[in-house]
DNA sequence: GGGTACATGTAATCAGTTACATGATTTA
DNA sequence: TAAATCATGTAACTGATTACATGTACCC
């Protein structure tokens, strides 16, 4: 049996919101939805159905007509992997794996870096903000706790950052 | 040249403040300060030493007698390529890839994530903690700075997880 | 003296990234 | 109609993880 990562998830989750869906569908839903949690390289979600339909926990069709582009549908072994894991709460702990914290950590000048770092988080956090006004209303109560949770860290990150860029 | 990867730099640095270390002492020295913030497989401490010391950035020292022991020390491309990177601001940005929210995104049960989740930061809050009252003193700001953001970051997941706890 | 934990390292595998490629639409 | 840009995909590479393996020291 293949061993399943969040990347596999990702596919077997947004699959299921979809009903179904190719490699670039896949794509472009990822980037609209859970790329700011988790952002996936476009060709795994080549290679990734790929593995997972080899395991069946994907049913793959080939058009018949023009690109023959790949359709991907849960099987019922999928619906019941993604089900699976979702009732598994997870155990694992996620670094914060901050590039500019390992700055910080092995001795860089607070300054500059506070006044980088505070302009990304900024910026990221008015995105946040705008995708809760505009597309708030059609999200899942998922994707809503999620973004919630995005907001409150880049609330924290500023505060951090804004408190070491008055140096 | 080869490209630079943070655990490129995490090797460097460490070794940076030691003077010199064999895998090994990089391997205790990053589980007792970094591993926190960005953990590093045991195996990669061999293998990154290797790449750095091909590139020309690490000296290496093979032990005369008994293991024979490679011994690492920076050599002043090493450490002109260290300065250099802490000299210019990540512009990086970090998402949160959390398997719990990941999850959460998904569709599960809030409430047993929560629970889970809660369980989990608390524990790593107090280890925090710990940490700072007992080695505060000896840190370097850096580290000190790092460790704030990591206390500030735990603290934030527990409010979030508290309050979907109670459902 | 046998187990068990720590110390130390290599080898194999694989997920994930980067690079390469080309067809189809839109736009200037 | 030339040039972007979007759509769509494959191939190659390599960093990172997992698995394997052996030596040494301590302790019951």
């Amino acid at each position: 049996m293949i061993r399943l990562t969040p990347v596999s998830y990702i596919v077997l989750g947004l699959i299921d919101a979809a009903g179904e869906a190719t490699p670039y569908q896949l794509k472009t839903a990822a980037a609209a939805s859970v790329g700011n949690l988790w952002s996936v390289q476009h060709a795994q979600l080549y290679s990734e159905p790929l593995r997972l339909a080899d395991a069946g926990l994907l049913d793959e069709q080939r058009e018949e007509t023009g690109r023959r582009r790949r359709v991907y549908r849960l099987t019922d072994a999928g619906r019941e992997a993604l089900t699976a894991w979702l009732a598994t709460p997870a155990d694992g702990f996620t670094e914060l794996r901050d590039p500019g914290l390992l700055q910080l950590f092995f001795g860089a000048e607070p300054g500059p870096l506070a006044a980088a770092q505070l302009g990304l988080h900024e910026r990221r956090l008015a995105e946040y903000e705008t995708l809760q006004r505009e597309a708030g209303a059609a999200m899942t109560e998922g994707q809503h706790l999620t973004l919630e949770a995005g907001i409150a860290h880049e609330r924290e990150w500023i505060r951090y950052w804004r408190n070491l860029a008055r140096d």
